[in-house]
DNA sequence: AGATTAGTTTTGATTTATCAAAAATATATG
DNA sequence: CATATATTTTTGATAAATCAAAACTAATCT
C-alpha cells in the first residue's frame, strides 16, 4: 500500500546519490546504508524487499539503481521535503539553516491536500530555500547543470544560486558571509596548494574558504 | 527516551477518555482498545509497557489510569494537536471539519521549535477551531465545565463555544446551520420522545437536531 | 597467481507493535 | 448462589526494521 517513512528516505537517499554522481553507475550498497544510517547488512535487506515491489534494481555485489516508479516515488519525497522547507522560512520565519531537520520529519506525514496548500500559498515555487529545484506533482524535475565556487570562471561575476549541503552550520555560515542564493560575488583566484578559494562579496569584503567548501556554492554565471 | 507515536496516541486517547468521563473511574480496557483502534489484547499488553514506564497506573481487569507523569505528557501531545488545528485553519485557511487527520499525523512529529512558532504566530491562543483548550507549555490546561444544547436554560440566548466531536461531516453539518463556535442560538425546546432539540440560530431560522448532536454542542450562556 | 583487503551478503537475534483465538476473570441474571 | 454473558488476559504468531558478526565475493597488490 503506503510506502512507509523507511521506504521513503531510502528512495530519496537513492535518488540523492543518483543525482550526485556524475555517471550513471549503480550506488553501491555501503554507500547506501552509511547515507541512510544503518548497518550494510540492513541496507542489504531492505534494498531486496524494494527491488520485490518493483521500486529499484538490483544487482548483487554491484549495487541499485531506482527504477522509474522508484524515481517518480523518490521525486514526491524530495517535492514534500522542499516545499515544507520553502514554506518553514517564507511563511513560518524560520531559518534555512535550521529547517532541514524538520522537513526530514515532515516530509513522510503531510497529506497531499497541505502540500496542494503549501504550493499555492507560496506561489508554486520552483526552488526551495537552498536553490534546491522542487519537482513537480507529477515528479518531473528540472536538473541543471551549476557549475560551483570550484569550476567558474575567475574575476567574473556570479550568482549564487543553490548549496549543496544541508549541514547547519555551514549554512549559517555561508548566510554570515553573504552567500546564499542570489547573492552576487566573484571568485579572485584558487589556490590548490592551500587547498583554498579566495572570493570577493557583494559588499568588497575578500573571504577564503577551502575547497570542500567552494566545491557546494552552486553559481550562475552572470 | 523519547515516547513513539503509539505510545503518545495511547497516552492522549487515555486523557480524552478520562475527561469525557463525569466521574474519576479507571478507564476499561474495551473501550481503551477500541478508542485506540487495536484489539483488546494489544491494548493490554501496551498498557503494562506503559505502567512499567510510570506513565499510566494499571490494575488488572479493572482498568488503566493515567499517572501525573502520563497526564503530563497526554496534555503536550494535546496541545501540539490543537496549536496545529489552530494553524492549519488560522494562517493556512483549511477547513475546521477537514484538519482533524492532518493534526493527528502532525502532532508526533513537529519539533518544540516549529510548535512555539506557531503558538507565536497564533497570538498564543487558548482554544483551537473546536474550542477545545490548548495545553500551556508546562503541561496545565484550563478545563471548563460546559453546558451543552441538551442541558441549558431553554428560551436563553447561549454561545457556541465548543465542539466535542471531530467527525468531518459532522462539522460541516454545524458550520453550514451556523453552528459554529462564536455563534450565538437559543434552545426552544425539548422533545425527549422524538430524541430532539429544537434551535433558533442566530438569523431567525428553526433547526431540530438530535439529542446525541446536541449533547456534543457545548454551549455558555449569554 | 596467491594473498590481503575492502565491500557485501547471510545468519541468527532483537525490538516494537500488532492479531486471533484460547483461557481466565468479573459481572449480570435468573 | 450458580450459571450465563461480557470483558480481559494469555498465548503463540507475524511483520517491519534493525544490528553484530560470520561467511562470502570482488578488487588490489605484490
Amino acid at each position: 500500500m503506503f510506502p512507509s517513512s523507511t521506504v521513503e528516505n531510502y528512495l530519496k537517499t537513492l535518488y540523492q546519490a543518483e543525482t550526485a554522481a556524475t555517471d550513471r553507475r549503480l550506488v553501491p550498497m555501503g554507500q547506501l546504508a552509511s547515507a541512510v544510517g544503518v548497518a550494510p547488512g540492513t541496507a542489504t535487506t531492505m534494498v531486496k524487499a524494494l527491488a520485490e515491489s518493483g521500486l529499484v534494481e538490483y544487482e548483487p555485489y554491484l549495487g541499485v539503481r531506482l527504477s522509474s516508479a522508484g524515481t517518480k516515488l523518490a521525486a514526491l519525497v524530495l517535492r514534500r521535503h522542499r516545499l515544507i522547507e520553502q514554506f518553514l522560512v517564507e511563511i513560518m520565519g524560520m531559518s534555512w539553516a535550521e529547517v532541514h531537520e524538520d522537513a526530514e520529519q515532515l516530509e513522510h506525514v503531510v497529506s497531499d491536500r497541505l502540500i496542494d496548500r503549501m504550493d499555492a500559498m507560496l506561489g508554486h515555487p520552483s526552488v526551495d530555500p537552498h536553490g534546491d529545484p522542487i519537482p513537480t506533482a507529477d515528479g518531473s524535475i528540472a536538473t541543471h547543470n551549476y557549475h560551483s565556487l570550484l569550476t567558474c570562471p575567475l574575476q567574473t561575476t556570479v550568482t549564487v544560486t543553490r548549496v549543496a549541503d544541508q549541514n547547519a552550520s555551514f549554512l549559517r555560515f555561508l548566510e554570515a558571509q553573504e552567500l546564499k542564493p542570489g547573492q552576487s560575488i566573484e571568485v579572485e583566484a584558487r589556490d590548490p596548494v592551500a587547498d583554498s578559494v579566495q572570493l570577493l562579496t557583494g559588499d568588497e569584503r575578500r573571504i577564503t574558504i577551502g575547497t570542500k567548501a567552494a566545491s557546494k556554492v552552486l553559481i550562475e554565471v552572470g
